[in-house]
DNA sequence: GCAACGCTGCAGCAGTGCTTAACTGTGAGC
DNA sequence: GCTCACAGTTAAGCACTGCTGCAGCGTTGC
């Protein structure tokens, strides 16, 4: 028998065009889709992708399994849409362990527009990150653990032994300073230059923001002349507004119009090199727990990332 | 997303009316579809099954879900017809490692019908068994093999890591007798008391054979006058052609009408108690090799192992 | 040419899905 | 009422599956 999965897989290519863009639709790496792919190919005993092209394409045989994969994609969805026809009225509850940032920027302002309740999701929140959060999905008190892990050279010592993940958006890292600085962010050379001699506001050490900011450091040698620590990004940007000195901080450490008006003291700077980025993650237990209401909350979390530009960038 | 292939198996246990019918039908135990559906039901946050009576019975929530599950496994057989379709003119070869009373009795007949080439399949037999067999399977020499195990108290030493079975076919051991013989087969005592005093005709030790008649005499607390020792069923059924004593065979290494005219120097007898049988299985790996043609030749090997009266009897 | 991009292969690892064996509960017959 | 057979479930254990991350390769565009 040939695997359904792996059928739907191929349609996902043939949709979306190529390996990775079927990837980043299955929430998953190319690489997990291209072995799939391989391995349906030996199921099959055909050729089903041309590979001459740097861009995969189908061949005729391809073509026709695509066809019964959708099709298998479009009952396992309206499967899911029977079911919550089905269990109907009430409002599905899932048990979600984020953390600050997230239930600020991205959980907080779905739920104050009504998405959820839309989807008939019934969301809580537990604040909990870090190993707790993981062994509270273990024990399955939470059914959904937002997860966040830094990219692009700082490193944080990482819980070992993560489960496999299911979404991802990627946060990319900006310079935060007080509005009444003249510092000229088109030249990023004079933009370094400027910014190593200004006071700085660091994190904890240990920390993301911490981490990220020894990284940089270290990338644009210099030593930082650090005023203040703080643990929490919405104190250090506050500081930075007071005008006290420059911080990192992700794009969803920062105030907006999504959950206040924007604070006029701040400038944020995009266009200053070599920062990293965190990549915020979604885990849960597919095969364990009520799999339509996780789907929905996916789709509603990854729709809000996109909507505040933060497209996971995958294999970046 | 709802798993499909647990979807499938929801539909099979409407279609079966239960966990054993629907095991039996996708060649698997009754525990691996009963957890299965508890995962399912996990996934979906619904009761499926009505579990009251002795046999279960699909919820209203169940029987939807089963509908679209029919349809995917639908879908999943039309991929494999496609492809049968599309790769079209000419025959899939499996090469399957098998052992004597198996060629002779289920691969020869089927051939000599002309079944493989009707379902387009050219099959290429080795004759291998034990833990070269499993290797030729790990190495990719063959896409399946035929192994043999002892249920019914003889236990021969198996082969360690023997990977997942695909399918069964449960062959009973019976006592063969010259025909000239008087034994009364009607009640068991006294055909017991009977054949106690014979003499008999035993495999090597060590085979599956001799762990067999060894396992009788323990039962029947009896030590049998051995007059003849064999290795192979057909040599030790030759000698009791010959009218030199009993000996135990199992179904499969009867000479029958399909390989040749009944021989009528035999007689078998079926009532004789305590026999155990030898299960016997094909293993492939699904995942890594042409699936569509290992199927045909799964449904003609089920289809031969019913024609000979020999169908699994699962939890044996 | 060189860099970016799309894809693939390999190693490692947790999760999945299977088997066996033991157990629970239902129903039918004595 | 008791017992036995049968349908299903549960727990433990184990190999396989399918994922990630990383490194490498060929194509494409500047």
């Amino acid at each position: 028998m040939l695997s359904a999965t792996r059928l739907v897989t191929l349609a996902a290519v043939e949709d979306h065009e190529g390996v990775v863009g079927a990837a980043a639709a299955l929430h998953l790496t190319p690489s997990a889709v291209s072995q799939q792919l391989r391995l349906l190919e030996r199921e099959a005993g055909v050729a089903l992708l041309d590979r001459s092209r740097r861009q995969v394409r189908l061949t005729e045989a391809g073509r026709r399994l695509a066809g019964r994969g959708r099709t298998i994609g479009r009952e396992i969805v309206l499967a899911g849409d029977d079911l919550a026809d089905w269990t109907g009225t009430g409002p599905r509850t899932v048990h979600v362990a984020a953390f600050q940032t997230v239930i600020c920027q991205v959980f907080a302002p779905l739920m104050a527009a009504g998405a959820m309740a839309e989807a008939d999701l019934e969301v809580r929140i537990v604040e909990l990150e870090g190993p707790p959060a993981l062994d509270a999905l273990h024990a399955g008190e939470v059914d959904m653990v937002m997860t966040e892990e830094l990219l692009g050279g700082a490193s944080l010592a990482t819980s070992p032994g993560a489960p496999t993940t299911r979404l991802l958006i990627d946060d990319r890292y900006r310079v935060i300073v007080p509005a009444a600085w003249e510092v000229d962010d088109a030249d990023p050379d004079r933009l370094r230059g400027d910014l190593v001699q200004r006071p700085w506001i660091t994190q904890a050490p240990g920390t993301a923001g911490g981490a990220m900011l020894e990284d940089l450091q270290r990338r644009w040698s210099f030593s930082a002349r650090l005023v203040h620590t703080c643990t929490e990004y919405v104190s250090a940007v506050a500081l930075v507004e007071a005008g006290l000195g420059a911080t990192l901080a992700p794009h969803l450490a920062l105030p907006t119009e999504a959950v206040g008006p924007g604070r006029a003291a701040l400038r944020v700077i995009d266009g200053a090199p070599d920062l990293g980025m965190r990549r915020v993650r979604a885990l849960c237990r597919p095969s364990r727990r009520p799999v339509v209401a996780l789907d929905r909350l996916l789709t509603l979390l990854a729709g809000r990332a996109a909507a505040i530009g933060l497209h996971p960038q995958l294999q970046g």
